[in-house]
Formats: C-alpha cells, structure tokens, sequence
DNA sequence: CGCTACTCAATACAAGCGACTTGCAAAGAA
DNA sequence: TTCTTTGCAAGTCGCTTGTATTGAGTAGCG
C-alpha cells in the first residue's frame, strides 16, 4: 500500500487557505492558483484534493458551519449551572455574530454562498432546510421562557425566533461594513433581548 | 459638432440591461460583453460609455439607489392626510424590502456592491455614511412617537431605528432565500412595528 | 525485487476576461 | 466643400481562469 494521506485533513486545510483569502480579498476573487499559492502547495495537489472549484467551495462552507455550530455548543455548554432559556438564547445569538476573525469568515463565506444561492434552487434548498431549523431551536427556548414567565405568553414565538435571526443577520451584516462596531451589535440585540424577556412588562 | 447623443440616457439603458443580468445570473458574473448583448448594443459602443467596468458599476448602484428613494418618497407622499410617524416609517421600512422585481434587483444589487464593499474601504465609506444619515431619519419619526404618546419615552430613538434597519435587511435576506415569503416579511416587521407603536403597554 | 496504488508536480489548453486601437460614418462648423 | 469632432463597430492584445493530461516519485505488499 501507499503512504497514507489524511485527505479529510488535507481539505481542511486547504478550506483555511481559502477563507484567509476570503477575508481579506474576498471569495470570488479566489483562484485555484491562489488558494494553492496560499495553502503551500501546488496547483496540481490542490487539484488531486478536490477535483472542481465548486467541490472546494462547497467543502470550505460546510466545514466552516461545523465549527460555527461547534462553537456556539461550545458557548452554551460554558454556561455553568443551569442555563436559563435567555442564556442559551443569547449565547446563541451572539454565536452568530461576527465578532473575531473566525466568525467574521464566517459570515463572509456565508455572504458568499447566499449569492450563489440567490440563483441556485439548489443550494436554495439547504438555506430553506436550515434557517427554519434554527428558528424552531429559538422557539423552543421562547415557549420554556414563557412557562416560566419570562417572556409574555400572547408572544408568537415562532414569529419573535424569526424577528432575533434576522435581525442578527443585519446586525452582523453592518459589524462587516463598519456601520458600527460589533460591541453596538450585542448592546443592541441585548437590547432587544432585554425587550422580550421582561414577563408582563414592555418590550 | 457631431450628432447629439443623451449620454445620461445611455447609460441608464445599459444599467438596466445589467440589472437585468443580475437579476436572473447575478451581477458577478456579468462580463461586459454580457451585458452589451442584453443591451442590443456592441461592446464597443459600450465601452464608449463606461470607460471601465468598475464606471459602469458604479453608475448602476448609484442609479437604482436613486430610483429606491424615489419609490420610497413616492409611497410616503402617497400617504393621504398626514401621516403620523408609524406611516411613515412604515412606509420607509416596506418600501425597503425587496417586494416587488425591482426592489429584489434593487436589494440584489446592494448585496454586490457589500460584498465589495467589505474588502475595500473607499466603498464601505458611502455606506457608512448613507445608514446613519437613514438612522436619523427613523429615529426622529420615533422621537416624534414618543411626543405624541404613541412610543414608550424611555425608549432609545436611535438604537431602535437601528434595529428596525437592521430587521429589515435581514427580512430582506430570507426573502430572497425563499425562506419566508415576502407578505411574511411584511407580517414580522408590522409585528415589530406594533409593539413598538404601543404607548405604554408591551412590545 | 517487482508490482501496484497512491501522491502530486508540471505543463498544456481552450475559453473568457477587460482594456485598448484602429477605422470609418455622421453631423455641425469653417 | 472641407475640416473637425463625436459616435460607434470590429478586431486584437495580454492575461487569467478552470480543467485536463502527462509523467515522475514513493511507499508498502507479495
């Protein structure tokens, strides 16, 4: 047999080439020749890896979701004691935005992929897939807080899980076009927060 | 002098075919002999006109912003009677959603020039300019709620007009993600606008 | 050793890109 | 008319792109 090669570890690290890119230059101007040039290696390796340019992006986002999704469990499962709905709410939400250079890749690629997806049904399909998940996942915290009386109970706590992840998506989405910092950002979904989890009071 | 050619006109013409484009396959990938085809015109006489894509660009983005605030200052002065600020702002903030095919090009086309935007600093200026001069703009419809009774005083004018815009944009996105519909969008952001607009009670 | 499977560098290639040059037609000005 | 300026088409330039191919190097097994 032939020396052994960890192929899954090779691709990633050539998505983190690709996403040192992307931050700085952004992904569309990302060649193969770049990415190699950028991880270290020939073209011609980087090609033995992944076999088309569409390959390598689609391994660089869902590689790049797991660790967003591995470090928001993270942020929850930090949380000592026993979290309340609003903790893991906000952890959560705070998990989304862009505020070190990881997450804010991130986003980037994220950014990336919804471009693509605006004229793609298929990647469409995954978005689809994935946000309503998300939002049942708020929802859910929603429905444990309001048992608890923290949040009013006439509250549609489908549609107020909807109304959090937009608006971290255009709270993220002004951190990256410097509208304001990423610390306006959380005092501005705390504030939020803050609005919905005050039981019989205003919001 | 030679025969007279509205220069302006012109260029409106191909802003319209690129749109177009990128509407259907995305701005990205609409190279300048693209968008000369769609324009029933020669790459050179498109080139006559914008010496350089980055020109033809630019002049796109700043022309369906225009014709943005245009649809919005028609739709608030569409309102009949007076407007109290909640129409107005109402106005604003679905007149912002990509409702309609031109508002969704209009949106799409916003979402290009971000993703450049993000990597060069000379174009996140324009936009660090134009969103607070927006914030202010909601903010002092909020802070003429609050006069009339109609929004809790101990509210922060400028920190929720930035939340509603930042709703907005990302009801935008999942609009255009087909994750939810845009009458949806509309129902969340009226579901925002109301507990805003509630005087004392909760929101 | 010889063999086979795997790794990976180097190069080639066709297509497409933006930018540029040339040339000519048309329309007032002289 | 002749001159000059503008409008525009066609062609070409150098470059970069994603992909394909070729061939050499290497490691372990029989």
């Amino acid at each position: 047999m032939p020396k052994k090669v960890d192929h899954e570890a090779r691709r990633r690290e050539i998505s983190q080439a690709l996403w040192r890119i992307a931050s700085t230059r952004g992904l569309e101007g990302a060649s193969l020749r770049d990415v190699a040039a950028e991880a270290g290696i020939s073209l011609g390796r980087l090609q033995h890896y992944f076999r088309t340019k569409d390959e390598m992006l689609v391994f660089a986002l869902r590689y790049i979701e797991t660790l967003a999704q591995d470090r928001i469990r993270a942020r929850i499962e930090a949380l000592d004691g026993e979290p309340t709905p609003r903790d893991i709410l906000r952890a959560c939400l705070t998990g989304m935005l862009p505020l070190d250079e990881q997450s804010r890749i991130g986003f980037l690629v994220g950014v990336a992929h919804f471009h693509r997806a605006v004229h793609d049904a298929a990647l469409r399909a995954d978005v689809r897939d994935g946000i309503p998940k998300l939002r049942d996942l708020f929802a859910d915290q929603l429905r444990r807080a309001m048992e608890r009386g923290e949040v009013r109970r006439d509250r549609d706590a489908d549609d107020e899980a909807m109304v959090l992840i937009s608006l971290v998506d255009g709270l993220s989405t002004y951190i990256l076009l410097d509208v304001h910092t990423p610390e306006k950002a959380v005092q501005l979904l705390d504030m939020r927060l803050a609005q919905l989890f005050d039981g019989v009071g205003a919001g």
